[in-house]
DNA sequence: GCAACGCGATACAGATCTGTATCGTCGCGC
DNA sequence: GCGCGACGATACAGATCTGTATCGCGTTGC
C-alpha cells in the first residue's frame, strides 16, 4: 500500500540476506531505503516484526521459483521432481549466493520461540509438499511422502553444505542422491 | 594449561551453543567462568579469537563421537557406516538440542572471510572423509568417495532440519535416505 | 622473605543498538 | 483553500557491546 513501506520491506530483505539480522540495524535499513526511522516504525512496531514481514514477503516467490524450476524442466514428471536440484549448481556458484532466507533466520535467531521461525516453519512445511506433489506423477514411486521428506532433507542438506564446503560439488552430489532416491527412469514398463 | 583459560572456553563454549555467538558478550562469558574481564582478554585477544578456539577445542570431541557411534555399531561394515543416521532420533529430541555448532557459527557470523568458517570448513571436510572411510569398507559400493558426499549431505541437511520441521520424522527420512544410498545388504553374493 | 606474575574486580572509553519524542513540511481529499 | 495525515529529519534515552586501563591481592619460585 504505502511506497515507504515497500521500500523499507526491499531494503531490509536486501540487507538481512546480504549480510545478516544481526548484522544490520534499524538505522541503516532506513537511511539505505531513504525513509525517516519514524516511518519504519510507523510502519513495523519492533525489528522483530520487520524480519518476520520480510520472511513472509519472501515465502511467496520462493515457492513460486520452486514451482517455476519444475515447470520449466517439461512433461516428464520424474525430470520435474529434480529440476529442483539441477538448478543448485548454477545458483550456489552465482554472485551473492547466501543460502536460504529462512534457514538463515532460524540459526541466526537462535530462540527456538522467536516468531521468525514460525514463519521458517511454514516455508519449509509448504517446500516438502511441493516435492511430495510432485512425486506424486512419478510413476514407479511407492511412498511419495517419505520420498518427498528425503528429497527437502537433501535440498536443504545441499544449501546448508553450500556455505561451508566446494559448493560445485555439494550441487553434484545433490543431484546423485536425489536422482538415485527416484528411482529409475520409467519402471512402468515393468508391470 | 591455565585453569582460568580453561574455564572460559568451556563456559563460552556452552554460551554460544546454548545462546548464539552474537548473543553472548564476552562480560558474562566472563561472570559465569568466575574470571575477571582482563584474564579472559590475556588469553584471547578478540572474541573472534575466543570463537575460533572454542570451535577448535570442538572438532576433536565431535569427531570422536562420530567415531564412536560407528565403533558401537559392531563389526558390520555397512551398520556402522550408517551408525551415525540411526543416532540422530535420540540426539534431535534430546534436551538442549541445538543443532551443529559449526554450522551455526557459519551462518552466524555472515561473514565468508570469518575464521571461524574456515575451522567450520575444516570440520565438515574431517566428517566426510570419516564417512568415505566407511564407506570403503562396505562390500558393493562402488564410489565410496560420492557416496560419502551424499551421506555428509544428508547428515548436514538433518541437522539443518531438525531445527525447522518435527525433529524425530527429520531422523527417520535421514536414516531411510543414507540406508537407501547405501545399497542393499551383502550383495557380494551375487559376483 | 621477597620479587614477579597471574588473576579478579572495577571503572572507563567509544561505538552501536532499539525504540521514542519532537518538529517542520508536503500532498491529497473535501 | 484548508486541514489532516503521512512523511523525513534529527535529537535523545537507555541499554549493551568490545576492548582498555588501573589497582590490589595472593601464590609461587628462588
Amino acid at each position: 500500500m504505502s511506497a515507504a513501506r515497500e521500500r523499507v520491506l526491499a531494503t531490509a530483505s536486501k540487507l538481512f540476506h546480504r549480510e545478516g539480522i544481526r548484522a544490520v540495524g534499524v538505522d541503516r535499513i532506513a537511511a539505505e531505503a531513504e525513509v525517516g526511522k519514524m516511518t519504519l516504525y510507523r510502519h513495523f512496531a519492533t525489528k522483530d516484526d520487520l524480519v518476520v514481514a520480510v520472511l513472509e514477503t519472501r515465502d511467496g516467490p520462493a515457492q513460486a521459483a520452486l514451482a517455476a524450476a519444475m515447470e520449466h524442466a517439461g512433461d516428464d514428471a520424474r525430470a520435474r521432481l529434480l529440476a529442483p536440484f539441477a538448478m543448485l549448481e548454477p545458483w550456489f556458484t552465482s554472485r551473492g549466493f547466501r543460502g536460504c532466507p529462512f534457514m538463515n533466520a532460524s540459526l541466526e535467531l537462535h530462540d527456538p520461540g522467536h516468531p521468525a521461525r514460525a514463519v521458517a516453519r511454514r516455508h519449509k512445511a509448504a517446500t516438502r509438499d511441493a516435492f511430495a506433489a510432485a512425486a506424486r506423477a512419478v510413476d514407479g514411486v511407492g511412498d511419495p511422502d517419505a520420498l518427498a521428506d528425503q528429497l527437502a532433507l537433501i535440498f536443504d542438506g545441499a544449501i546448508a553444505q553450500a556455505q561451508m564446503r566446494d559448493p560445485a560439488s555439494v550441487a553434484r552430489a545433490a543431484l546423485a542422491a536425489a536422482t538415485a532416491l527416484t528411482g529409475p527412469a520409467r519402471p512402468a514398463r515393468e508391470r
